[in-house]
DNA sequence: GTCTATAAATGGATAGAC
DNA sequence: GTCTATCCATTTATAGAC
């Protein structure tokens, strides 16, 4: 047997990713729920059935999108070399507040429920639990507990709801991260510089 | 000339509101963006066309909901009584809270952008305005200043958001409100029970 | 102010030929 | 896998009778 399978398996690969590449560009410019799968299809030299042959429904289209978004947020959080907890975290809600301020619609897609009717499939939201779990240890390890953690987490993503809300491509609220972060290590015990 | 006038307008108003309301119970139950007018002219007992006897369009119906949302958030926030600032405060942050999870759907017009081509009217807006001036106020006979503000709202707003998120109906988030108003009064230069 | 009728468009999705 | 054709539902909104 040739190896025509995996030629026609990667072949399918390359124009799923097309499909979700224009989808996002789509959904950046006409809203997540503004684009209908006919533009998606004529961008990319379709018609709107052949979608079909790649994604069983816009739903599911969706979940891809909420996969692949969850799959960068976990790549920007593991970019982050270890170190201090201090250090570590501040250099996280930086990265956190530009990978949300930056791309407002993939925010809301991993973020917030605000498209009426989907909820991610489990095996996409294990990649957001997977991301979510390796923070989790870390506070941990530092002696923090869970409602550290929740407290961390409204603290950043706040953040970026309010910059996206009030400021949309504006600084206001990216301005504030470092004071946010001096405001929770303070809280949960540590001093600039030491423990 | 009789009262024909007042008493028309009265019964205009009544179904205004009727309607309103009705749309809120659908919003709820269908999410924002997914209820049609056709649905909720049936809801009021009429057909769709006479809704427009009512709102010019579906957007000036989102407007007027906006409106009246940014009314019921003024009313809670206000009905604060005056303090001293952390207790106040403090307070506000349990209403906020309350107020956000309590109406996801509520809390999504008012305070996310997320509707589609959906933009409040500068009437509507100008209600937001005058209860965050309010608060601006306060904030700034405390000595506190617009970043502190800034960072304030943050934090409300991040606990409210992640509630709606990871835990709509739970309790999860609104344990940690008290925690999280001794985190922000401290940073700010409050230690518990004196300046 | 409410109705019927209908416009005019758009939506997601399917059938079946090729 | 891609197409044409089409279904079928739905949308917001308007025209015009009553």
């Amino acid at each position: 047997m040739l190896d025509t399978t995996d030629t026609r398996a990667l072949r399918r690969d390359a124009m799923r990713d097309k499909i979700l590449k224009a989808a996002w560009r789509l959904a950046r410019r006409e809203g997540l729920t503004g684009f209908s799968l006919r533009d998606l299809a004529k961008v990319v030299g379709m018609r709107a059935p052949s979608l079909y042959s790649y994604f069983d429904s816009k739903i599911a289209l969706y979940d891809a999108m909420f996969a692949q978004g969850n799959e960068e947020f976990a790549e920007t959080a593991g970019a982050v070399p270890d170190g201090d907890f201090p250090e570590v975290f501040r250099e996280r809600a930086h990265r956190m507040f530009e990978f949300g301020a930056s791309d407002p619609v993939r925010y809301q897609l991993l973020f917030q429920r605000t498209i009426p009717g989907f909820e991610p499939s489990p095996e996409s939201y294990a990649i957001a639990v997977r991301t979510f779990e390796g923070v989790r240890a870390r506070f941990h390890t530092e002696g923090l507990d869970d409602a550290d953690l929740d407290l961390w987490t409204c603290i950043t993503t706040g953040l970026v709801s309010q910059q996206l809300s009030n400021d949309p491509g504006g600084a206001r609220y990216g301005r504030l991260v470092d004071d946010a972060v001096d405001m929770f290590l303070e809280h949960v015990g540590y001093r600039k510089g030491k423990r």
